[in-house]
DNA sequence: TCAAAAGTGTTTCCCCTACACCCATGG
DNA sequence: CCATGGGTGTAGGGGAAACACTTTTGA
């Protein structure tokens, strides 16, 4: 209220811990890292690390998310902001956490990469991670479950085409419920955000599906750019 | 991937941004304080400051907002956190933003303060403000809108007990459009989330209105924990 | 010809919307 | 008695939910 001297800056440090979901084998995945050092040594923990001087937090999970996953044009969103005083038991450090969205078959890189310490947990059974992460991570399935209520972000876990099974069965897993097959082809189709490609993809002994692709740009114009950031 | 040295904890301050909502006058106006020193000198900003070491960042939020209004009980909600390298021209500030409701009448208090720099602005109508105030008071303003469709955030704008009309026109208000009446009474009675407290209140030549109060219980218990903490 | 997934319509119900008049009071 | 805001009901349309069978293919 009245002017106080400038507080001095603080020393506390700034990181960005990334929840990456994936969808694979009918099961909701999300990237953990297998810390290095302490503390948490050897305990599971969310891919993140500290933010440079000369890069922006968007940028720093940018980074972050690159060198876990070596994919580019990767859906990635800010989560939430976590400062508890204690929530690393060393030093003080304040963490944004994202969350990210990546199709499976684009990334199968990293699940085969060398002796890294990164590996797909089902969300489901996640371990007790380091830190505060297990909060973090609840929060983003409850992010995710919200947003894929109303906002196209199914189509980021999967590849350009897809067809309407794949689409309902990762809906299917991620909100942990089936959903009545009519119903949500008919919901989605008037969406009009999906494009038939005309193509048909035989999967096994059964009727070949139809193919789709994701329209972005119907899909913004639909939104009048209500949502796009944040929510 | 591979373990990298920890990178030091970089010199990044922390700070906490606020956007003070309050309905009066027939219009959303939101709370900005002159700022007394450089940079952006005598430009009007969000009320905010550094994050102490020993408090966490929802506390220097409530201590900032305490020392900006002297009232308690303020519902405040984490906004979004920003992070641009140049967002600060002379320091790296990294602030978290929030936003907080409260009632016209209960502050009342600081309007009639003394001679500080702290004052209420129409939301409509707010000056250039200093840092990247005014995209913080712009998505503070989308958050306020998309919330108050879904949640029971308005309460928070009004005394303990109100009339459906002051409810109205304070959603009106803030979403700048006209609700018809009808529909709106029946909906938020629907809702089951109002408690008849039996008094009136008589405002001038005409029927006195019936007053209500929020039933936080019964929200709550109504989504089933399912929104609250974010979104 | 069989198994397995793809694809397709209709009915019901509820909620949202649009819309206009009487009521109670103070001056 | 009049001006002012408080308070009330109904009909129609649109989207969500429930529900079962036919089609196409590979083996």
């Amino acid at each position: 209220m009245i002017d106080s001297p400038p507080t001095p800056p603080s020393p506390i440090a700034v990181a960005v811990d990334i929840v990456v979901f994936t969808v694979a084998d009918e099961d909701l995945k999300v990237l953990l890292i297998k810390r290095g050092v302490a503390p948490y040594k050897d305990a599971w923990a969310l891919p993140g690390g500290f933010v440079r001087e000369d890069e922006s937090v968007d940028d720093a999970a940018r980074r972050e998310l690159a060198e876990e996953t070596a994919v580019e044009d990767i859906y990635l969103e800010q989560l939430y902001t976590f400062g508890e005083v204690d929530r690393d038991p060393r030093d003080r450090v304040v963490t944004v956490a994202y969350f990210a969205l990546i199709d499976a078959q684009s990334v199968q890189i990293l699940g085969g990469t060398d002796a890294s310490q990164a590996a797909w947990h089902s969300m489901y059974a996640a371990p007790e991670l380091a830190f505060d992460h297990n909060t973090i991570l609840e929060l983003a399935l409850r992010r995710l479950r919200y947003k894929l209520e109303y906002a196209p972000v199914a189509f980021q876990l999967l590849p350009e085409e897809f067809t309407l099974s794949q689409l309902q069965a990762t809906y299917e897993v991620i909100l942990s419920q089936p959903l009545d097959k009519r119903n949500f082809r008919r919901k989605i189709l008037n969406l009009g955000i999906l494009r038939d490609t005309g193509r048909t993809r035989s999967d096994g002994p059964h009727r070949p599906a139809r193919l789709y692709a994701f329209r972005q740009e119907r899909f913004e114009q639909a939104t009048g750019g209500k949502v796009i950031f944040s929510f």
